[in-house]
DNA sequence: ACTTTTTTTTAGACTTGACTAAAAATTAAA
DNA sequence: TTTAATTTTTAGTCAAGTCTAAAAAAAAGT
């Protein structure tokens, strides 16, 4: 069993590994998580004891597979609870991070595999972030902006860069949401606009709406 | 804000008040909750400082009112969940308890408002217990079991005293669960059973499952 | 009314997870 | 390579919430 202290230093030190691709330091879990090295000197030792993570003194660490595994599962419940503030609760895409940090601390494996049913096993969170499976792995599929994409691309909307209450707006309106196939039908060089198809409507979209879509292209 | 620790002695004080119909004692309240008086007594005194109860040396404890609305509120909550796993994840109303006992301490107004909505603003939760309001507020209508009602009563399927899956599986075998309004249409003196009317249906039913039925009577 | 028993409170200690201040190791600069 | 700056760890403290043991108050028994 893990305290939820313990839980949020594995997501963190896990974000973080990602980022660095690598060994993370005391000072940048402490930066990350808004606490002192001191603390998470502490801390780390800790979840080495637990053999979570690999330390060595003043050499940072690193997850062992069973703490990257526990560390996925916390962030699965994240982003699975995301998806219910959105999908079902009607949430915006910018209102529900504060509650899943929250949520994804009830401990019940039963829970989450209904969750998970209930939600028609999604792969992305609202943000278009990639849901981990319930054994920790990652669909490492990359996600880009629509405005990185060429004519005659094809891809599906996976979330959001910007999360103001106008552009979700706009995208309701053209009825562009989590899932949304698109294809790129042009792409103009002098302003970065583009024309796409979205289900049967084709229309014209901004440099500026582009570059805060997230697609997954296969 | 309160701790887990505060919402859980509110909670449980709230029921205990119930249950004695006035103050609580220290021993009653170390019982409930499977810890020492010696703790109850420091949580009770920082609880009364903080005003949610009244709290007189060897005098036991009352909730003051926003003690109450505070509890209350936690209960609304936790029930509220409760309805959520088993109308929409589909677990079994026995299921439930441990996995609403964490999820009722997340704190978020709007969640709340919303899990309401969802779930159709319901009155009662699984087992039949009435779902506080808003405001703390409880529909004081008794439930009785179907198997003290006469000849001719009609009442709502507020809840189960029983919950093994026999019983469960029976009850959605003749289509009810919660909300399911049904009427006497007979009770026999010898044996305790009763022909009761669901929705067209008219069937037999044992005095044992009669004894393990809640019905709220307007 | 005066013991005895039960209940409740106090006092002191422990654990978790944080902190500050100071020491030690590492890295960067001269 | 020796000093200076940075990073990390250690040592000691603190608050929350629990515990045990002992003291104090209340209730019960004779």
């Amino acid at each position: 069993m893990f305290t939820l202290a313990e839980e949020n230093y594995l997501k963190n030190i896990y974000h973080l590994e990602h980022e660095f691709q690598g060994e993370v330091s005391t000072n940048a879990i402490a930066e990350r998580m808004e606490t002192k090295p001191s603390s998470v000197t502490d801390m780390v030792q800790k979840l080495a004891e637990k053999e979570m993570l690999s330390y060595k003194k003043y050499k940072g660490t690193l997850l062992t597979p069973s703490g990257r595994k526990k560390a996925a599962n916390v962030i699965r419940k994240h982003r699975l609870w995301e998806v219910f503030l959105v999908e079902k609760l009607k949430f915006q895409w910018d209102e529900v991070h504060d509650i899943a940090e929250q949520l994804e601390h009830i401990q019940s494996d039963k829970l989450i595999t209904r969750l998970d049913k209930f939600l028609d096993s999604p792969d992305f969170d609202p943000h278009g972030d990639p849901i981990p499976d319930k054994h920790g792995n990652v669909k490492s599929t990359e996600k880009r902006l629509l405005s990185e994409m060429e004519k005659n691309g094809r891809g599906v909307c996976v979330g959001v860069k910007e999360t103001t209450k106008e552009f979700l707006q706009y995208l309701d309106k053209r009825k562009i949401s989590i899932g949304t196939k698109l294809k790129v039908l042009g792409k103009e060089f002098f302003d970065g606009s583009m024309v796409i198809q979205v289900g049967n409507d084709q229309f014209f979209i901004s440099k500026k709406i582009a570059e805060n879509l997230y697609i997954q292209t296969n």
